[in-house]
DNA sequence: AGTTGGCGAGAGCACCGCTCTCGGTTGAGA
DNA sequence: TCTCAACCGAGAGCGGTGCTCTCGCCAACT
């Protein structure tokens, strides 16, 4: 009731104030825009609270003050309003990563980033469980990620592989470039890694293919953790979640070469 | 309909046959017992076919020819019915992955060891994906796991440790028992862990504090590969998934010592 | 100025988990 | 052997869900 005159108003003031400039789109336009941003908006804040699972269409339809079949002239499904949740959550948690990563003054110093990258994405993953159950759980049913997911979705580890690519490259990293004996070829099973973090890193990583499997296991390690952690699985067997992620990140830079 | 006739008909046979001797209690009893496991049969069914948030406690009221509110008398709430199903699951989990060890004949061959019940575990989970998922993916809602779900989940790692300790008693397996410089006492963070391990196996782990705490990790990345791969978070980096996954066993073993 | 199309409201459908009541049956004790 | 309490299945019902459809209203374009 009070989002749907603050709605109007909005556009009235809207309408008053630039005319027939039309400098962003109509009127309307731009109402549906705010529109939808404020459904995302309420999606998200009922998400600090319940998880995907429980989230209600029509729970997030009486936050803005409608009625649950209007907000389908916005989203088509509560799967499409998940997807969108979805890619803003991606992006916070890349935000947060890169954003720690971003603060360390000596850019050198790649161990410092590789904890302070993962020390983030820790505590982003703690202060949203629900948007990490989203994006790390058990996907909705039958639900299959649009492609305009997949940027967002690898932000945090494009930047790692980043950083470790770059120890490698200054040379202030050991070698860990030997695949095990009796190992098949590596480059063969996450071809398609290398290429697309070559793509999107603007990096040749042809020389490093043993590196990038590493690379993999490790996300996969980190975001076990965090699952194991979130999901209750390492109730009794760990003391201290902090301390126990930290020595991990550190077991794993070690195994990546970083000093 | 055809169910509420079978089980009518196995009751009164078991009233003609057995009689007064009640050997496992009253008819009754063994009724509720046998209705009890059915409404578990169905839902297993159900489960490979939906996943488990959308596991409808009225769908397999329907499947086993009750009406829902019946179902009630067995399972006190859906959430009790998931419990049910993730205990059985814990266990066909844990049981796959210890009968491939078993089969195993060089039992001093650790290595093989620890591949043949990293392979089960993956194979299990491809085969039952949505019994994965309720296993070890978002949990549902506000839903804490009982007590007694611990001694099935754990059985998996329980054996891989018993593979990896016993590998490093009998000497064939080179030391990766010091924790990395400038690390604190793994011992501290892992000590929960140390302590249900050497009550469950028998076994002292207190001289290996940080091989508990590289188990953990390595239990946290096949856990995170699987997770992965099955929510499709490894599409478009890893070309074919069972080289993936085994070449990562490989190098998780290396990390462990095995040779 | 008239028409088109977007929009919100409302009713409605089929489903869900769960509760309650009401008969019928069972089984143990008097 | 009879009685009565406990158990059990059926049915109705409550409040919730996602989603569809129709119906007026009003802005925007021709």
């Amino acid at each position: 009731m009070q989002e749907r005159c603050s709605r109007l108003l909005r556009l009235l003031s809207f309408c008053v104030t630039v005319g027939h400039m039309t400098v962003a789109g109509t009127a309307r336009e731009r109402a549906r825009k705010e529109i939808t941003a404020e459904i995302l908006a309420a999606a998200r804040a009922q998400l600090r609270q319940v998880g995907p699972g429980e989230l209600s269409l029509r729970a997030v339809a009486r936050d803005v003050g409608m009625v649950s079949s209007a907000v389908y002239r916005y989203y088509a499904s509560r799967d499409e309003l998940l997807t969108a949740l979805l890619i803003a959550a991606y992006d916070e948690l890349g935000e947060a990563a890169e954003a720690a990563d971003d603060a360390i003054e000596d850019r050198t110093d790649h161990l410092a980033r590789w904890m302070a990258t993962c020390k983030a994405t820790r505590e982003w993953a703690i202060e949203h469980p629900h948007d990490y159950a989203l994006l790390y759980g058990s996907p909705v049913p039958g639900y299959a990620a649009p492609q305009d997911t997949v940027m967002p979705a690898t932000r945090v580890i494009v930047r790692l592989v980043e950083i470790i690519i770059g120890a490698h490259r200054s040379g202030s990293a050991s070698a860990t470039t030997t695949p095990p004996t009796g190992a098949a070829d590596p480059g063969a099973v996450v071809a398609d890694a290398i290429a697309y973090i070559a793509e999107r890193s603007q990096t040749d990583l042809e020389a490093f293919p043993e590196l990038v499997m590493r690379t993999l296991m490790v996300w996969s390690t980190i975001f076990g953790t965090l699952s194991f952690e979130l999901f209750g699985h390492l109730k009794g067997s760990v003391n201290d979640f902090e301390g126990y992620f930290e020595q991990t990140t550190l077991r794993l830079a070690g195994d990546l070469g970083l000093a």
